[in-house]
DNA sequence: CTGAAAGCGCTTACAG
DNA sequence: CTGAAAGCGCTTACAG
C-alpha cells in the first residue's frame, strides 16, 4: 500500500481529498462525510456509498490534509505550553513533572503542546499568538505583566498554572500556606524549637516565596517560637552563619529542592550531618530528592492534578472562550523521607 | 490600537487581508507583496503604495493568519521532537539539555518544537505524520523498528539524534568509544588497576550499553589488566558484591548519570565514602551530577552541538528533500570532580 | 507597477 | 441520499 502518487515530474505527492472523489466517483462532500463520520449528523450518506468510499480511501492511503483541515475548521489543533523559564529553554523542575503530564493528557486529543519559552524580548512571543497558530495556552509559573498583557490582548484562550495573576484569568494554584505548614508542623511535632529559613540565592519573583516565608514566621509564632528573619544569599554564607550561631538551630526549611539539594552538599562539606546535626525540609517532591544523601522530606506539589485541571479548562475555554474565568486550589502533600528526624537530645 | 474588529455577531475577529486589501483600495496580492516584502522579487509593488499599505496593516493591527499560510506555503513551519522516553512524557537526562538547545535554536526561526511522545502503540505517531502537520522531525535516542518504519513511509524529513538506526538516516551520533577511552584513561592514569564497570538494573536498548562496556573491557586489557564482565542488577546487589570482593575493586564506571547518583547514594548506606573507598566517574554531564556529594567525573555529551547540528541539518533536508544521508559524530569531553581520586595505599 | 484569478485541501450549509 | 458551490485566508504565477 503505497500511500503516495506520482505528480508530473515523478516526485511523490499525497492524495487529496479531490482525487479520492474522482476515484470513486463521487463528490468531494460525500468523501469527507465519509472520512469524518458522526453517525448524529442529519446529512448522511448511503451506508454502501460510504463502504465503498472508505475502501477506496484505505486503498490510496488517503489521510485528511491537517493544511486543510487547519483553514477549513478555524481550529489549529495546536496548543502551546508557554514559560519563560529563567534557567534554560524547557520547563525544569516541578514544572517538568506538570508538562509530563500535560503532555499525557493533550495526546489523548491527539494534540502535541508546543514549547514557547518566552525570553526577554517578548516580541517574538506576540507575533506567535498574533498569526492565530495556536488554539490556546497553558502558561507555567510567573509571567511578567507585559506577558499576561500580550496574552490577553490576542485573545488566545489561557489557563495559568501556578501564576501570579489575578482573578480575571483562569488559574490552577496550589494552596502554598497549607504546604508550608505540613512542613511546619511535622518539623515542630518532632520536637525541633530552632527552625529557620533558607530563602536562597536568588529567590525568583514568585509568589510562594512571600507565602512560604511568612508562613514560616507565623508557624513559628503561633508555637510560642521566635522565628529568624529568612536567610537570602548564597548557600555557603548561610551554612557559615549557621554553624557559627550561638543558639545553632536544628531544623532547616529550603525554599526549594534546588536549595535544598545544594544545601544538603555544603552541609557535607563543612562535616555537617543530616538529619543528625541540622533536619532538612523542603518543597517540590522531584528528581532527585529521592536520590541525594539523604533523602529529602518535602511538600509534594499535585503536578498531575495540576495539569489535568489546567487541560480539561483549557479545552473547555477553547470550546466556549465566553467562559467566565475560574481559580482551582490544589494542595501539597507531605512526604516524610530520612533528612528529617528530632533533634538530637 | 485594537487588533480586532467586530463581525454581524459583535464577536470580535481578526482582520483579514481582505479587509486590508479593501480599505487601502488595493489588491490582496498588493497587501501580500506589502507585507512579506521581498526586496529581491521581481515583480513589486511601488514604494508609495507599499507604504500607505503598511500604514493602514497598523492601523488595523492586521497579521497573516497562520492557517492561511500554511494552506498556501505547504509549510506548516512545525517541527517535532519525536521520542519514546521510557520514563516519562518528557525527554529526561541529556535530551532534556539537548531539547534545550534545540528549542533554542528553532526560536530563531520562529519554529516552536512540539513534543510527541510515541507510546507503545505507534498507531498515534503514524497519523501525526500522516496529516502532514508538521515539515519535519527531530528524534531523540533509541527508536523502535516500527518507528523508523513510519518516519520512512510518511517522507518526513528526519534528523536522528543518538539513535541505533543505519547510514541511510542523517544521524547525529556521539563517539562513545572515545568517550569511554577517556574516563578510562583517567582512572588509570590514577593508578587504578581494579577497575568494575557497573551497568545498572535495566540497561536501555541503547548501543551505548554495548559500547561503553565494550571499551571498558578493551581498555583494561590494553593496559594488561583483567576486567570484570559488566555487572547487570539493582544497584544494591552492586554493591554488595562489590565490597564483598575478595580483590576490593578501587574504582567504579557507571554507565549513566542516573545509575551514578543512585550508586552515590547505596555506597553511602554502606558507609563507603567516594573517592576515599571508591573512585566513581559515568557518562552524561547533567544536573545533579555537580550537586551529589560528592560532585561526579563523567564523560560530557556535547549536547549544544549535537542540538546545532541536528536542526541545521534539519533545516536543510526541509529545503532539500533529496540531500542524501549524513552521519555526523561528535566527541565527549571528561569532566574531572571529586569523585574519583588515587586508590588508597 | 498592479490586479484578477487560480489554487492550497479541506468543511459545511444549501439546493436538488 | 448526493453534489455543486462557497468559503476558510493566504500566495503566486500571469495578464495587463
Amino acid at each position: 500500500m503505497n500511500r503516495f502518487m506520482e505528480n508530473s515530474q515523478g516526485v511523490a505527492t499525497r492524495p487529496t481529498l479531490a482525487d479520492v472523489a474522482r476515484r470513486v466517483g463521487v463528490s468531494k462532500s460525500a468523501v469527507s462525510q465519509a472520512v469524518n463520520w458522526v453517525p448524529e449528523r442529519a446529512t448522511t450518506i448511503k451506508e454502501e456509498t460510504r463502504q465503498r468510499i472508505l475502501q477506496v480511501v484505505k486503498e490510496m492511503g488517503y489521510r485528511p490534509s491537517w493544511r486543510g483541515q487547519v483553514l477549513a475548521n478555524r481550529r489549529s489543533g495546536a496548543i502551546a505550553v508557554v514559560y519563560s523559564a529563567p534557567l534554560g529553554a524547557v520547563p525544569r523542575g516541578v514544572y517538568f513533572e506538570i508538562v509530563d503530564h500535560i503532555e499525557e493528557q493533550l495526546s489523548k486529543f491527539d494534540i502535541c503542546p508546543a514549547f514557547v519559552h518566552v525570553k526577554d524580548h517578548s516580541e517574538r512571543f506576540d507575533r506567535l499568538l498574533g498569526d492565530a497558530r495556536f488554539d490556546g495556552c497553558l502558561t507555567l509559573g510567573v509571567l511578567s505583566p507585559e506577558v499576561l498583557k500580550i496574552l490577553r490582548r490576542n485573545q488566545v484562550p489561557a489557563v495559568l498554572v501556578n501564576a501570579d495573576a489575578d482573578h480575571t484569568w483562569t488559574r490552577v494554584n496550589v494552596d502554598d500556606e497549607e504546604g508550608t505548614r505540613a512542613v511546619m508542623q511535622h518539623l515542630l511535632s518532632l520536637g525541633h524549637k530552632r527552625v529557620v529559613y533558607n530563602a536562597g540565592a536568588h529567590p525568583p519573583p514568585h509568589h510562594s516565596v512571600t507565602v512560604r516565608a511568612a508562613t514560616y514566621q507565623q508557624c513559628m509564632r503561633e508555637a510560642g517560637l521566635s522565628p529568624q528573619p529568612p536567610f537570602v544569599g548564597p548557600v555557603d554564607h548561610f551554612v557559615e552563619q549557621l554553624i557559627s550561631s550561638p543558639d545553632r538551630p536544628t531544623a532547616i526549611v529550603d525554599f526549594d529542592h534546588w536549595g535544598a539539594v545544594r544545601l544538603l552538599q555544603a552541609l557535607w562539606r563543612k562535616g555537617k550531618r543530616v538529619p543528625d546535626d541540622f533536619s532538612v525540609a523542603t518543597f517540590n517532591d522531584t528528581y532527585p530528592v529521592t536520590e541525594v544523601i539523604p533523602p529529602l522530606t518535602t511538600a509534594s506539589l499535585p503536578a498531575k492534578q495540576m495539569a489535568e485541571e489546567a487541560v480539561r479548562m483549557l479545552l473547555e475555554r477553547i470550546e466556549r472562550p465566553q467562559t467566565p474565568p475560574q481559580t482551582i486550589v490544589l494542595k501539597e502533600t507531605l512526604v516524610v523521607r530520612e533528612s528529617t528526624a528530632p533533634p538530637r537530645a
